[in-house]
RNA sequence: CGCGGGGUAGAGCAGUUCGGUAGCUCGUCGGGCUCAUAACCCGGAGGUCGCAGGUUCAAAUCCUGUCCCCGCAACCA
């Protein structure tokens, strides 16, 4: 009988700087899966990468002063890269693909002529404000005072060609497939997909670009490149040899049964995804599961905040199966979690030494301090092992439901049911107590083939989160590789009766938890951001600002605006000023009434939140805090700073 | 009224689909044990489930309103 095909997927991954804990915990989680449906015996793909073209990219390169391939065979290949922190990480991907590949991409161009041979990809303009020494094409909403955003020159009404995708078109096929079936989950995520993109109405995709050159050209139009929707969507696919030579596993693989993807580009693959394979006539993928982010004290991780965390600073520092087991048991796969480094310590502390690690120890040496390390045949049972077994024996379905459900946590809260079960046996059981008499021994062996029996079926189902630490719990208690799969995981007394265990080293050391915070702080003292390097300026261009004094005669919170209050000014002249500020977090509007502002008033006007401004009020800002710039209300409106 | 998520013990969370004794981890207090990684086991204290109404024999759960927090979008000259 051959086995049932399972492919899964992770994004991939945009290597312009290094990965985080991030998409670490988004792959550690892909593999927990991947090694899950393994141990059930299917004949799984599993499938990571690196999506390596791009504007952003390019210009990297450009400023590092080496070409793109070299920026990313950098950080994809190079020390401390990508495939390392994988292997770090004991990713167990079958495969791994980058955009850059050849195969690839003259897949991709294949696809794209497809599209454009059906009439689903046309050529059309694609509209907006041209600047032209940036070569940069912009939208309203980008200009910075009608100028342009990089250089501040004059922008002009442009068009360009471009090819566009008839997303429009599959709207509602799209519409019916979030809403009617279960592909994309958690269910949460379709109703912010419907009301946001799909209600509105879709446009057609642009989906080439003439403003960079690092990308899979168009090769029936020089001059453009394929964007990024169809460049990466499709490594899904060409991975498994879809239009390409490289593999052949398209037919076996493809559709894919799961997509685990990041809850930001959710829409990408629940929206944008669907629609292209609809119009190459392609079966859908079965699912798309769109996971919470991992968040820093309620921020989101980034690098302008500087609160990154480095994965390889912590598998190095408490172990790659410490770091992968915390992932994945502390958070609901589905949501957010709030990281700390606290919570990671003490996550390690109470379920791996305490509890999984603790019991493995103690168990392992009493057999060896009342046997010699290996049990006798004749055994006696006793009335506290019934509850035992049962809740060893129901173990495996409960597993077995949260796995398929893509609740890791669940899957893991389940399992440590069982080992908080055996340290309590322990005690109800008191095998030194036993000990004492030589009469109990058949008792007490039962007692300690009971515990090693337990700690084999937990064992059997950490190994897809844990596997190293798993190979030597199962080294340490006497159990080969054969009673470790997924079928004796359900069997309780697989063991054999004279099963001989070993000592083995400590499996997770505890964690001093002042000490370690202490020196996590240190070493992740925020760096000093290097100042930086302000041109000087002439006294001419100084002179060329002007800022005037002016009294606050009204001002008012924007409606609809978080930030912004409208300031209406005597500047002096006469007419009253009206000048927005995005201060409405630090003052109230009445407060303000009557004080002497300085103000920049020799700016252009502009528009916010459709109301115009005239100038820049003058503020402080330092750490997060924000002070207006007040002076001594004797100073007469009108007054100009020299 | 732009879209979504969330407010449950000191902290972090589950429970809300399908109303029925409010639960878990950490912390804290007390007890037990000595096999074990100062670990393990038992017990206590601690919550008007954001607020206000409504439906119901019964509401954390359903309905209405409202306040606050976080993302996205917009915006912050």
């Amino acid at each position: 009988m051959s086995k049932t095909p399972f492919y899964i997927t992770t994004p991939i991954y945009y290597p312009s700087d290094k990965l985080h804990i991030g998409h670490t915990y988004c792959t550690v989680a892909t593999d927990a899966i991947a090694r899950y449906k393994r141990l059930r015996g299917y004949d799984v793909m599993f499938l990571t990468g690196t999506d390596e073209h791009g504007q952003k990219i390019e210009d990297k390169a450009k400023a590092k002063g080496v070409t793109p391939q070299q920026f990313v065979d950098n950080i994809v290949a190079g020390p401390k890269g990508i495939l390392d922190l994988w292997k770090l990480m004991n990713i167990s991907n079958d495969r791994f693909i980058r955009t850059t590949d050849g195969y690839h991409m003259e897949a991709v161009q294949k696809i794209f002529k497809k599209m454009y041979d059906k009439g689903d990809i046309y050529k059309g303009k694609y509209t907006g404000m041209y600047c032209t020494p940036c070569e940069s094409f912009w939208t309203e909403s980008q200009l910075v005072n009608g100028m342009c955003p990089d250089c501040g020159r004059e922008v002009r009404a442009a068009e360009e060609e471009a090819y566009f995708f008839r997303l429009s078109k599959y709207a509602e096929p799209v519409r019916r497939l979030l809403t009617e079936t279960d592909f994309l989950e958690p269910k949460s995520r379709v109703n912010e997909m419907v009301h946001n993109f799909i209600d509105p109405g879709l446009e057609d995709l642009c989906v080439s670009r003439t403003s960079f050159t690092w990308g899979v050209p168009v090769d029936f139009d020089p001059g453009h490149v394929v964007y990024v929707w169809v460049d990466a969507l499709f490594n899904y696919t060409t991975a498994l040899g879809f239009m390409n030579e490289q593999y052949q596993d398209f037919e076996k693989y493809w559709p894919a049964d799961v997509h685990i993807v990041g809850k930001e580009i959710v829409r990408f693959h629940s929206i944008i995804w669907p629609a292209m394979l609809m119009s190459m006539e392609m079966p859908l993928p079965k699912k798309v599961f769109g996971h919470g982010w991992l968040v820093l004290n309620g921020e989101k991780m980034s690098k302008s905040r500087g609160n990154i965390v480095d994965p390889y600073q912590l598998a190095e520092r408490y172990g790659v199966d410490a770091l992968r087991f915390f992932l994945l048991r502390t958070f609901p796969f589905g949501s957010d979690g709030n990281f700390s480094n606290e919570l990671l310590i003490s996550t390690i502390n109470t379920d791996l030494a305490n509890d999984l690690g603790n019991l493995v120890s103690r168990t392992v040496a009493m057999v060896i301090k009342y046997f010699g390390g290996q049990l006798p045949a004749e055994k006696v049972a006793g009335e506290p092992d019934e509850e035992l077994k049962a809740l060893a024996l129901e173990l495996r379905s409960k597993y077995e439901k949260a796995m398929e459900a893509f609740a890791p946590h669940t899957a893991l809260a389940e399992v440590f049911k069982l080992v908080s079960r055996a340290n309590k046996y322990i005690d109800e059981t008191a095998p030194w107590v036993l000990a004492k008499d030589e009469a109990n021994k058949p008792r007490l062996a039962a007692v300690m083939y009971n515990l090693l029996e337990s700690i084999r079926m937990a064992s059997s189902l950490l190994r897809p989160f844990i596997p190293a630490s798993c190979e030597k719990i199962f080294a340490q208690i006497g159990a080969p590789e054969s009673l470790t799969d997924w079928e004796n995981a359900g069997i309780f007394g697989a063991l054999p009766a004279d099963v001989q265990v070993t000592k083995g080293e400590t499996l997770f050391p505890r964690i001093d938890m002042a000490k370690e915070l202490a020196e996590l702080e240190a070493l992740n003292a925020p760096q000093e951001p290097a100042a930086p390097e302000i041109p000087p300026i002439s006294i001419d261009e100084f002179s060329k600002v002007q800022m005037t004094v002016c009294k606050v005669l009204a001002c008012e919170n924007v409606k609809k605006s978080e930030k912004l209050l409208k300031f209406t000014l005597d500047d002096g002249s006469g007419k009253p000023r009206q000048i927005l500020s995005g201060i409405a977090k630090y003052y109230k509007p009445e407060e303000l009434l009557g004080k002497t502002l300085v103000a920049v008033t020799n700016l252009p006007p502009r528009k916010m939140m459709g109301q115009e401004s005239n100038g820049m009020i003058l503020s402080a800002e330092k750490d997060g805090k924000l002070n207006l710039l007040m002076l001594e209300d004797s100073i007469p409106a009108g007054a100009q700073l020299c």
